[in-house]
Parts: structure tokens; sequence; C-alpha cells
DNA sequence: CACATTTTGTGCGGATCGGTATAGAATAGG
DNA sequence: CCTATTCTATACCGATCCGCACAAAATGTG
């Protein structure tokens, strides 16, 4: 049934029977739903088809299993974001390729359960340091991807140098916030869409 | 010591001990800080200096005291925002005040907890129906109240008709959603506030 | 085969959860 | 005074919480 999913060595002792980054997808998707703090053990084992103690011994406590499926969420959205800014089309149709993404994502149904890090990292963050350190590094890798972007449009004369390519990194990051924030209070995605096209068209072109 | 704060005919029974508006605002920082499943309703009766029978008595269950403290809260950032923007000065000069003021409220030390709405109700929308309508007419109202103040300032000439008033006040709903987001995180509120101004420079003067 | 090693699954254990029953205290009306 | 009414306070309920024993199962090694 299962048949060694990669060549790697067999360790010595009983295989497991799951695999570790499907356990993270499939909790991911409690986190996300019902927040930090709202999730439980029991619904993460359900969700995740195993049992409390395997799951603990695999992945830490709660918040290192949150954490672990943060980085592997935020890796997957930086490094997505990075492919959709590094196309050779303009800017503004750039964006909007991303903000169609990041839309599609958030109000993914029948959640629309928004970002990850917005709607439930930067909830727990007060009373959790790590998550809120994790977060954080997840947001400055995600501003200065955008970063890099406006100041490549820069140096090839595609937009001006003012505002400054951090001023329009942290603009454009401002629009994933809002629009995690909408899509879990259930603002359509179509309304979504109209909504970035406007603020790119207005926020872009300067 | 207590002595009927206000004139109005004393109740059949014995009186409270407690003023619901001040237990409102000591539940609205408990909430505030750890989300809405954070808290416990014993956390929230020790902030509120009562015990969890007259909490319940006085507000009924967990979700309707959120619901009740969300609406006060919603209501006086809604007052607060329309008199600041009702002022005669330039629309600039209203909106970095609006921001100001977020920004304080937003980074209030030692918390920085960042917005209730934003922070605390997005993420308990998912699974509490109530608490994401209550939340969806707070932020409509926001919305309102910018976009009334940009149709004004298209009616005296102020600012041209397009972009739209509404789409004015979409976007600086989503500066005040990415600043609750980023205060919560730990951003500054000196660096929220230059960003406030870099933003507004670049959206508001179109 | 016996043994070491790792994972699995049951099941516990103390703590805490949201919510309430019940008794006692404080007031107004009769 | 007595009674009705309203709030307070203790204490408890069943459920759920997170985390961990512990033994059984499944593998590699000798």
């Amino acid at each position: 049934m299962r048949g060694d999913t990669e060549k790697e060595k067999r360790k010595r002792g009983r295989p497991r029977q799951f695999e570790p980054a499907r356990v993270l997808e499939a909790v991911r998707n409690v986190f996300v739903e019902k927040g930090y703090s709202g999730a439980s053990l029991d619904d993460l084992a359900a969700a995740a088809g195993l049992n409390r103690p395997s799951l603990y011994a695999a992945f830490g406590d709660k918040e290192q299993l949150y954490i672990e499926t943060l980085r592997l969420y935020g890796a997957r959205s930086v490094q997505r974001l990075g492919e959709l800014l590094a196309r050779g089309e303009p800017i503004e149709e750039r964006l909007t390729t991303v903000y169609k993404a990041a839309i599609a994502l958030y109000s993914a149904p029948p959640l629309h359960a928004g970002c990850m890090i917005v709607n439930t990292a930067a909830t727990a963050a007060t009373t959790h340091p790590a998550i809120a350190e994790a977060a954080r590094a997840l947001r400055v890798e995600t501003e200065a991807i955008f970063e890099r972007a406006f100041a490549g449009c820069v140096a090839r004369r595609e937009l001006p140098g003012e505002p400054s390519p951090s001023a329009r990194a942290k603009l454009a990051t401002a629009m994933l916030d809002t629009l995690a924030v909408r899509a879990r209070l259930g603002e359509s995605a179509a309304s979504l869409e109209a909504f970035a096209q406007e603020a790119l068209a207005l926020v872009c072109v300067i």
C-alpha cells in the first residue's frame, strides 16, 4: 500500500503511515478555518487522519505544528508570488495576475477563509510571540519580493523612482491584507476582483 | 459607594454592583488581546471584576457578549471617524488625522493589538456567522462614511470625480486594514505613520 | 530467530472549557 | 415586619482541552 514513496533509505523502526506534507496541508485547512486557538488537537488529528500522539511525536505541540504549517503556507505563497512577478509582462499585468491568484486563494469556496497570516497568525500574535515572529518573517519576504519587482521597473524605466519601490511594495501588500479581510468577511470574489482592478489602475500607474 | 450613578428609578430587587459600559470595556480588552476563541469566560469575568453567572445573566453567552462588545467598539470608532472627517480642513489633512488616530488606537502600548474587527472578528467570522454579520455591518458603515466624505470633496471640486468616491473609500478602508495587521504584528507607530503619510500623498492627491 | 528501534492506538489524567443550579444577600413594595 | 424581586457567589455539571503513559505492531539488524 505504501511502498516507499521515496527511495530514501528506510529507517530502522516501524514506518510511519502518513506523509508529513499531506498532514501539514490537512492541518492548514483546519487552522485557516478555525484560527489558532479555535483549532483543537482533536480537530487537527482527525483532519490529518491520525491520532494525537502521532501528531505530537511528529511535529511537537500545537504551537510548533502551527508554525511549521504557517512556514509551509508562507513559503509556497512567497514562491508563487515571486514566480508571478518574475514574468516579462508589464507590471500592471503582473499585479493583476497576483491579485487574481490571491483572491482565488482567499475566497476559495466554501470557506472563503482569507489568508493564514493575516487572518489567523496576526490574531494569535499578541499571545504567541513565536507565531508573531514567524509571521513577521514571511511578511518581510513578501514585501521584499514586491520591492524587487518595483525596483526592476524603475531600473528599466517602466515606473518613475517616486514613489519609492518600498512604498509601492507596502501598498501592494496592503492590498493583499484588505483582500484577505474582505474575503473572510464574505465579499464575493467578483467584487474583490473589481476592487483590485480599480485600485491597481489607481496605485500602480502613478 | 455606588449611590445611584444615574437618577433613573431604582429597580425592584438588589442593585447590580457594576456598570455595564465599564464591563464591556474591560471585556473588550480581553477579546482584543486574545481573540474570540482565545478569551475564556474566566478571563472575561476576571477582567470585568465579576463572576461568570453575573456576566451570563447580564449579557448572555460568549457570542452575544462578544457581539455586544464589538458593536460598542464599532459604534465608537464609526462615530469618531465621522467626526474627524466632518471637519472643514482639506481632505488630505483630515485623512492624516484619521490615520494618526487609528494608529494610536491600534498600536497602543503595551498590546499593539490592532483592530477588533480586522484582527478578531474576521478570524471568528468563518465559524460564527453572527459575528461575521455584525462585522460586515460595521464595515459597511465605515466605508459609507469615507464615501460620503469623498463625495463631498467631489461636490465642492476638491477632488476629481474619478476615481469614484466609493473606490477611494475602499482604499481608505484598506489602509485601516493593513495598519491594523501591521500594528498587531509589531510594527512601530512611527513606522506606521510614515507609511500612512506616504500612502496618503500617493492615493489621495490623485 | 531474538533484539533494538520507531510508529501506532488506546486510554488516562489533570486542567480548563462554557454554562447553570442553587443558596444567600440586598433592595423595593406591601 | 414580611414578601417579591433582583443580583451575587459558591459550587458543580458534562464536555472538551492538551499532553503523555504504555503496550502492541511493524520494521531493520544481528
